[in-house]
DNA sequence: GGGGCAAAATTTTTT
DNA sequence: ATTTTGCCCC
């Protein structure tokens, strides 16, 4: 089966699919095959050497991409197949799991996110008494990172002024052993430990696997290349595949010379170089090539399709940002009319605060849309709240979420209650422990509160065998009576809040159903699988244009790709113009954005552009000049387009939520309650209320981003 | 301790 | 422009 599969391959595709000699550079190009490569890899060593599927591991940069290679590969082979899978990070967290004790920590940590970092280090900030204005807690986070990935030394900060930057670092770290916590980068930095310091673990898996391949290999740090090494530069069962044009998170530690080094380090290294393209129209990769031929730092490697030429690339020039999103939105209605898909169609931008004034424009045209990023979901604060509760019920050591939770909903629990708590704390108590003491001491009212906190807690614990996770979240909400607070401290949209909450439940019940864990393990896997959860994890494969930082389309493709923004300071990014190592890292982003499309690309860009409440006037990006000019087509802005549209006049006082349309009936689709009638729509855009009548569950009002639209 | 108001920050990209 | 934080007074 595999063997005729293989034929279908160009020769160096078949060459990178078979070989097994030594050690395995794949160089591939944008659009060059390379899951498919992966992916018949991976099949070809399952049928042809009858390993094991799960004593293969392959390492992905999302868990989205994760789950899509293992189901290519069951699709491959007919059947099951567990291939270990999974992204660097839920990996060490698995090591974490079995070993955590070698490094001195319990099996049953807590991982931290970039926020709880954040709020931890502004404690300790707090604590030591520092300036807080150079003394950045996040800025301090970001310099934490780069020490731990290994891309600079402790010591270096000093000279930059930061003398207490080494203090910073040991109270931090040791909190985190307090809180049998790790941070984003301990999970690779004792991962790492356990396979380099620990030899009968580090032989237990290099044993245990019969390959490891690694995907995206030039996002990978320096931390990360150490843990391949560990696992396979004594039997060179390794096969890495990357493109050092694509490289766009030297920031977050990313390393190019990986690549270099792979060569130097794995003896007999053999490369292979991916450089047909299948998926850009002639066009498309001409400009491609001729934008990345201006950076000096890369191998070189020229890709060449058989694609047909295809439509010029369009510019369009706005007047502002307003006019930018109007055409944005106006060319996707136009692009539907002709028979293309909403899911064919992406928005990319180079920030995050960029899709608000697109996602406004696309709402009032009616244009079904997802963005991916921004503010996600697990990041609302009715989440965090309630994820809280969950994990002071399961972590006593979790010092963090005590105290989010101690006074939210308003118990009584201010400042003086606070700071009793956290002395208790600091003499090394768990939670429950240190709430108790407090008790003592406290008011009438700080008992009444305390008392609450504790019962919820120690009920919690109890519960947690025997309850069903959704029963949990509702014994949460309603012993705190949580949904009064949200009526009352959110009066424009509580109800939305609310139904964030449910919709927690219900992802929580799915998570419970898919893994079959029961008890604390659920509870702990769940957490953590929430913190370890990225951008793409959530993309949803239906009717809807998808709007996306450029950073977060990696590794996607579609037909028809809008660029926006394309302007000096904002892509080029204005934090990115002092060095030309970050110039062509922009670059390098910008490459990946148009090797995304298939046949349709569009760029964009404003005159002049809001900042902050007030505009500022911007010029058309560097970037654009590089594109061959007979590539081009400038696309001319519509006479009087603002005018026309209204855009310049106030919001209509009603308009239809994305995809809704105004006659018929609506039928729209829940994951939990199935296919409803629309009765009533309150509201717009993805937080509009929508009422709506279910077979099996009578009516319902759920928030429109919980729905799709079925006709 | 909490409500109300003024000041300040926000916007680079993320596992 | 909008959202978060910080301060003052009840």
């Amino acid at each position: 089966m595999i063997n005729k599969l293989v034929e279908g391959l160009n020769s160096q595709q078949k060459e990178a699919v078979t070989y097994f000699d030594s050690p395995l550079l794949i160089l591939a190009g944008a659009g060059s095959g390379k899951t498919r490569v992966i992916t018949y890899k991976i099949a070809y060593m399952i049928e042809k050497f009858g390993y094991e599927p799960e004593r293969i591991l392959a390492v992905t940069f999302t868990n989205k991409a994760a789950r899509e290679m293992r189901e290519r590969v069951e699709q491959l082979l007919n059947g099951k197949a567990e291939v270990f899978v999974s992204t660097f990070h839920a990996f060490c967290v698995k090591l974490l799991k079995s070993h955590s004790v070698r490094v001195g920590f319990k099996p049953n940590f807590l991982i931290l996110d970039t926020d709880d970092k954040k709020s931890l280090l502004k404690t300790i900030l707090k604590e030591i008494n520092v300036d807080t204005e150079f003394y950045n807690p996040f800025l301090i986070g970001s310099m934490i990172s780069n020490v731990k990935n290994g891309t600079v030394s402790p010591e270096s900060f000093e000279y930059k002024g930061y003398d207490r930057f080494l203090d910073i670092f040991e109270i931090y770290d040791k909190k985190l052993k307090e809180m049998n916590a790790f941070d984003f980068d301990d999970l690779l930095l004792y991962g790492k430990k356990l396979l380099t310091e620990h030899e009968d673990i580090h032989r237990r898996y290099v044993d245990y696997f019969k390959y490891v391949l690694i995907d995206e290999y030039q996002d990978t740090n320096g931390i990360q290349y150490e843990i391949i090494k560990a696992l396979t530069i004594e039997k060179g069962n390794v096969c890495v595949v990357g493109d050092e044009d694509q490289c766009i998170y030297t920031w977050r530690g990313a390393n190019i010379s990986n690549i270099l080094n792979f060569e130097k380090d794995f003896s007999e290294a053999k490369v292979v170089k991916l450089e047909k393209n299948y998926r850009c129209s002639g066009v498309i990769l001409t400009a491609a090539n001729a934008v990345i031929g201006n950076n000096t730092i890369r191998k070189g490697k020229k890709l060449f399709t058989d694609n047909e030429d295809g439509e010029s690339i369009r510019l369009f020039e706005a007047v502002n940002d307003q006019e930018e999103a109007l055409f944005v939105g106006k060319t996707i209605k136009k692009l539907i009319d002709t028979d293309v898909k909403p899911s064919e169609i992406a928005v990319f931008y180079r920030t995050n605060s960029q899709s608000r004034i697109i996602e406004d424009t696309l709402r009032r045209q009616g244009v079904n849309y997802q963005i991916i990023g921004g503010l996600r979901f697990y990041e609302r604060k009715e989440i965090k709240d309630i994820i809280a509760y969950l994990r002071v019920i399961l972590f006593d050591e979790d010092k963090l979420s005590v105290f989010r939770v101690l006074n939210t909903p308003k118990r009584g629990l201010g400042t003086a209650a606070e700071e009793r708590v956290k002395k208790y704390l600091d003499e090394g108590v768990s939670n429950l422990e240190a709430l108790k003491k407090s008790l003592e001491e406290s008011s009438v009212r700080q008992r009444e509160g305390l008392r609450e906190l504790i019962h919820i807690i120690e009920e919690g614990r109890e519960k947690l065998s025997h309850l069903k996770p959704y029963q949990l979240v509702k014994f949460i909400t309603s012993v705190t009576r949580y949904e009064d607070y949200l009526r009352k401290e959110y009066r424009e949209d509580w109800e939305a809040r609310v139904d964030n909450i449910t919709e927690l439940g219900n992802t929580f019940e799915e998570f419970s159903d898919r893994t079959g864990l029961k008890g604390e393990e659920l509870y702990l896997e769940f957490l953590n699988t929430v913190t370890l959860s990225s951008d793409q994890d959530e993309i949803e494969d239906d009717e809807k244009v998808t709007l996306m930082t450029i950073h977060a389309s990696k590794g996607l493709e579609f037909p028809v790709v809008f660029i926006s923004g394309l302007e000096e300071g904002l892509f080029p990014h204005s934090r990115s113009l002092d060095s030309s190592e970050q110039i062509e890292e922009e670059r390098r982003l910008f490459y990946v954005a148009i090797t995304r499309a298939k046949k349709i690309l569009i760029l964009s860009y404003a005159k002049s552009r809001r900042f902050f409440g007030s505009y500022r006037p911007s010029e058309k990006s560097r970037f654009t000049e590089e594109i061959p000019v007979h590539l081009l087509k400038k696309v001319g802005r519509k006479q009087r387009a603002m005018e026309k549209s209204g855009a310049l006049n106030a919001k209509p006082a009603f308009s239809s939520p994305s995809g809704l349309k105004k006659k018929k009936p609506k039928i729209v689709f829940h994951k939990k309650f199935g296919k409803g009638i629309v009765k009533r729509v309150e509201g717009t855009g993805e937080m509009a209320k929508i009422t709506a009548y279910f077979a099996d569950f009578g009516e319902k009002t759920v928030v429109m981003k919980f729905l799709k639209v079925l006709a």
